[in-house]
DNA sequence: AAAGATTGATACCTCAATCTTT
DNA sequence: AAAGATTGAGGTATCAATCTTT
C-alpha cells in the first residue's frame, strides 16, 4: 500500500527528467536543422499578431524570462533584424518590440521542425487520455487556483 | 468535440511553463536560504551511498549533464571540497568522484529546504490520483518503451 | 521613491579541439 | 582508432548597480 509521500519524490524526479529529455530533443532537432534555439521562438511567437509590438515588461510575463535576460535576448534578435525596438510614445521610460518580416519568415521556417520534434519526443508517447490528464495537472501547477 | 491535435500544443506549452515555474521556485528557495543551486544537489545525491565513488561517465548518465558541464561542475565542487576526485585504478584514463564529509553535510543542510520547496511549488497542488497519473505519463516520456 | 530598461561583472553552458590511455 | 576526460573560446544566464522617466 503506497502513500502520497512515498510517491512524491520519485514523481518529482521523473517530472524533471522527462522535461529535460523532451526539451533537449527539441533543441537538438532545431540545431540539426541549422535553426536558433527554442527561446528565440518563444519570444517571436508572442510578438506574432501584435502589430503594434509589446512592451518589454509584457513580454517578460509571457515568456517567463527575467528582464535582464530578455533585454539581452532582444539585443541578439534585433542584431539579426528579427525584431525591432521602438520608443514607447505613452511612456518615455519604455520601449516596444515588434516582429520584422525576417522574424516572421524565421518563425515559418522553425515551426515545422519544432512541431515534428514535439511529436517525436512528446506526443508520440501519449494517448488522448494522457494529454487530458497532463493538462489538468499542469494547470494546477500553474496555480490557476492561487 | 476536441481532438488530440487541438490539445497537443497547449499541453506542451503548459508542460514547459509548469516546469519552469516549479523549478524557479525551488531555486529561489535554495538561494534565499544561502544554499547552492539544484544542480549541485543532483550530483551530490548520486554520489551518496557510493563509498567508492562513481566514474564520471556514470555520473553523466544519471544527472543528464553533458560531460563538459560535469567536468567543470566537479571542478567547482572539488574546489569547495564537497567532492574529491581520484584516479581510477582499473582504467588509467578515468577518474572517480566521491562525496567528502563536507559534501554530506551540505546535502543534509539542503534537503529540508529542497523538500519544503517541492511541497510548496509542486506537491501542494496535486492529489494522490494526480501523482499517479503524472508518474505514468512521465515514465512514458522517458520511453521505458524505446 | 518607484517602474522600465540597460550595463558590468561573474558564473555557467556549449562546442570543438586536445590529451592520455586503451 | 576509440573511449574517458579536460581545456579554450565564445555564447548565454544571473546578480547587483545604474540610468532615465514617472
Amino acid at each position: 500500500m503506497s502513500t502520497f509521500d512515498e510517491q512524491l519524490i520519485p514523481v518529482w524526479v521523473a517530472f524533471l527528467r522527462s522535461h529535460s529529455v523532451a526539451v533537449e530533443a527539441v533543441e537538438r532537432a532545431l540545431k540539426d536543422a541549422g535553426l536558433p534555439p527554442l527561446g528565440w521562438y518563444d519570444v517571436l511567437v508572442e510578438l506574432l499578431g501584435q502589430p503594434g509590438g509589446l512592451r518589454q515588461f509584457e513580454l517578460c510575463d509571457r515568456v517567463l524570462l527575467s528582464k535582464h535576460n530578455l533585454s539581452r535576448l532582444l539585443d541578439r534578435l534585433e542584431q539579426r533584424e528579427l525584431i525591432q525596438r521602438a520608443a514607447c510614445p505613452q511612456d518615455g521610460r519604455g520601449s516596444t518590440a515588434s516582429l520584422t518580416v525576417a522574424g516572421k519568415a524565421l518563425m515559418k521556417q522553425m515551426w515545422p521542425v519544432y512541431r515534428q520534434a514535439i511529436d517525436d519526443s512528446f506526443a508520440r508517447h501519449l494517448t488522448f487520455r494522457d494529454i487530458g490528464a497532463l493538462r489538468r495537472i499542469t494547470d494546477k501547477l500553474l496555480h490557476e487556483g492561487d
